[in-house]
DNA sequence: CGCAGGATGCAAATCGTTTTGCAAACTAGG
DNA sequence: CCTAGTTTGCAAAACGATTTGCATCCTGCG
C-alpha cells in the first residue's frame, strides 16, 4: 500500500488499471458484469493503492448515508448501551455507521437531538426515548427517514415497533407478589405519561384485577425512570400508614433506590418489604438482596431493531408496518 | 415551514430568495459580508422552506465530515457510556455526530472496527481501546484522521492522551490497605499486556516497595476487565494457603466477580478479605458490602477529550501532542 | 461471408455544496 | 463631476463518486 500524495480517488484506480472509471465502479457495485480478467486487475490496483470510495461522495449521488442514529433517553441506563451493541452486531457487517444520541435532559432536549441527526441525513433512526412525542415522530416521519421505534405505541404511520411485552411482564411480577402473599401492594412508577409507564401500570393493574385484589390511587406514585426517583416515591410511600409491604418498581434503577430508603429505614427486605424491579440490569444482580425482576432482552431488541431498518432501508415492507413483540422472563431472586 | 414535492436545495433558496446561490452559502458560512437586507431576505426563505444543507456535498467539498467516532472496548462496561455522554456534551452543540463502536470481542476485532470507522471518513477519533496495538494507531495516524487516545503510552506522533492518574490511584488504594493492616495483598488485574493493566500494577508496586513489603508473584494474576475475569482470578487466589487477607482489583467489575466468590465460599469481607475495585462504576455503591474504589471521572474524561479533538480540527496545536492528566479521588466504602 | 446480439467499456451528466476571480454598484474624497 | 476604494453579487470550477446512453468488439449462426 503506497502512501504518496493525497488519497487516491477512482480515477487514479482506473487510470492504474488501463480502465475507465465506469469500469471500476462497476466492479465496486456489481452492477454491470465485468470480465474476470478486468475485475482481478482492478481489485489488485484497489488493494496495492488503499482506495476506499469517499462516503460523501457516494451518498451525495445516491442519495444515502449508510447511518443509522439511535436515540436513548439516557446513555448512563445500562439497558441502552446494551441495545446499542446489539444494533452493531448487525449494522458494522453491513458497513453502516452507528450513531448514538443521548437525549437526556436537562441539556438535550428531544427535538434539539431529533433536528441535529436529521439535519446529518441519516438513513433510519432508532427512537428509544419514552419522552417522544407525536410532533417529534411526525417530523421524523415527514423526513422521510425510516424509523423503528423501541417501545411506544403502535401506528402505521410512524414506522415499526420493537418492544418487549411489558404489560405480560409486569403482570407476571405483580402476581408472583400476590402469590406470596403479599398484601398492601405499591407501585412506583417512571414519568407520568411516558409509554413504558403507562403500560406497565397497565400491566400491574390486570394483575390486581385478575386478584380481586382493590386498587389503591394512594399507593401509585409516579416519578422517574432513575435512582434518585426510587428514593423520592419511596420516601412517600414508606411515610404512609400502614405501610405498604411491597413496592413493584417501573424499572431496576427505581428499585435500587426504593432499596437506598429501606436501608436508611432499617428495613428488612424481603422481611418488611419486598421490592421488586424490571429489565434485569446487572445492577440487579448485584444488590443485596438481589432484585426479583423481570429480564428484558435488551441485545436482541437492539439486533431485532436493526434488522427490521434494514429492511425498510431495503425497500422491503414499504408498505406495511409491524410491530415485533419479544418476550419476557420472570426472574425471582431475594428481594421479594 | 411548506414541504412540496422534493427537499429544496441551496438554488431553490437562492430563487426564491432573489439572489444568487454564492450569496445564499455566504449567509450560511459568514465567510463574506452579506448586507443586513439580504441576510434577514435569505435566512427568512430558508426558515419558510425548511431548507437544511445536505452534508454529503458540504463535506465533499470541504474535506470535512463534522463526526467524530468513539471506539470503546466493551459498550456494556458502564464507564464508556459515561465517557460517551461527556463527548456529546461538547459535541452536539457544535454539530457533530458521534458514532459510538465497541470493539468487543469475539465478533467485533479492532484493525477490523478501525477500517471501518477509517472508511467512514470521520474527522476524529476517540480511541478508548485498551487493545490497540502500534499498528492500530498507525494507521490512524497515517490516514490523517486527528485521535485522541483515552489512556495509554503517550506518543507525540500518536496524537493527544487524556487519561487519570491511574498510578497514583492504585497507590493510593494499595496504601490505604496497607495502613488499615492487611498482610497479604494479592492483585487481580486486567489483560496482561493492556496499558491501564500494566500502570494499575505499577501503582500497587510503588505503594508496596513505599511501604516496604515484598511483592509475592503468586499474588499477582492477569485475567480480564470483567466480572467473570474477578471470578476467575478470585477462584485461583483463595484457594491458595495461605489465604490473601485483601484482593485488590484492576476495575470494579472484577471486584464484584471477586464478591461473588465471596459470597460462594462464606468469607466475610471485609472481615476474612478487603477487595477494592477501580473506576467508582455505579455498581460499585450498589454491591454489598458497597466496594471502596478510586472515582474515575469519566463523564470529565469524555469532555475533555471532546474540547482536545476540536482543538485539533479547528487547526490549533497542529504541532504539539498534549496529555491531559485528570485527578482521581479515593473512595472509601465498606469492603476495606 | 455477413450480421445479429451479447459482452464490455467509454464519455458525460449528475448529485448539492463551497469558493475564487471578476464585474457591477455604490460611496466618498478631491 | 471624476475616480479610487468598498461592498455586494454572479458565473463557473471544483469535490469524487454513480449511472445512463452509446460505441465497439467479439462470437457464432445462417
Amino acid at each position: 500500500m503506497t502512501q504518496v500524495g493525497r488519497r487516491p480517488d477512482i480515477a487514479a484506480v482506473a487510470a492504474a488499471a488501463g480502465v475507465s472509471v465506469t469500469t471500476v465502479s462497476h466492479v465496486l457495485s456489481g452492477r454491470r458484469p465485468v470480465s474476470e480478467a478486468t475485475r482481478a486487475k482492478v481489485e489488485a490496483v484497489i488493494e496495492e493503492l488503499g482506495y476506499r470510495p469517499n462516503p460523501s461522495a457516494r451518498s451525495l449521488r445516491t442519495h444515502r448515508s449508510e447511518s443509522v442514529a439511535l436515540i436513548v433517553p439516557d446513555i448512563t441506563n445500562p439497558f441502552y448501551p446494551a441495545v446499542a451493541a446489539g444494533l452493531q452486531d448487525v449494522l458494522l457487517g453491513k458497513g453502516y455507521l452507528l450513531s448514538v444520541n443521548d437525549a437526556a435532559l436537562p441539556s438535550r432536549a428531544l427535538p434539539e437531538v431529533v433536528r441535529h441527526v436529521l439535519a446529518r441525513r441519516v438513513d433510519g433512526i432508532v427512537l428509544a426515548s419514552y419522552g417522544a412525542t407525536e410532533q417529534d415522530i411526525a417530523e421524523i416521519a415527514r423526513s422521510g427517514t425510516k424509523l423503528v421505534r423501541l417501545g411506544g405505541r403502535f401506528r402505521a404511520e410512524f414506522g415499526d415497533v420493537v418492544r418487549a411485552d411489558d404489560v405480560g411482564g409486569m403482570h407476571d411480577v405483580v402476581s408472583h407478589l400476590i402469590e406470596r402473599g403479599y398484601q398492601r401492594i405499591a407501585f412506583v412508577n417512571g414519568e407520568q405519561d411516558a409509554h413504558p409507564s403507562r403500560i406497565r401500570l397497565e400491566g400491574y393493574e390486570r394483575a390486581m384485577r385478575e386478584a380481586d385484589r382493590a386498587i389503591d390511587p394512594d399507593l401509585i406514585l409516579s416519578t422517574t425512570f432513575t435512582r434518585a426517583g426510587g428514593v423520592e416515591g419511596a420516601t412517600a410511600l414508606l411515610a404512609r400508614s400502614p405501610r405498604p409491604d411491597a413496592i413493584v418498581c417501573g424499572n431496576d434503577l427505581i428499585a435500587v433506590g426504593v432499596l437506598d430508603v429501606t436501608r436508611r429505614l432499617g428495613l428488612s427486605v424481603p422481611g418488611d418489604l419486598a421490592i421488586t424491579g424490571y429489565d434485569d440490569i446487572e445492577a440487579a444482580s448485584l444488590v443485596t438482596p438481589a432484585l426479583t425482576t423481570v429480564h428484558n432482552p435488551a441485545r436482541e431488541i437492539g439486533r431485532t431493531c436493526a434488522r427490521m431498518l434494514l429492511d425498510r432501508l431495503a425497500g422491503d415492507y414499504d408498505d406495511v408496518a409491524r410491530e415485533v413483540v419479544l418476550a419476557h422472563r420472570l426472574v425471582v431472586r431475594e428481594s421479594s
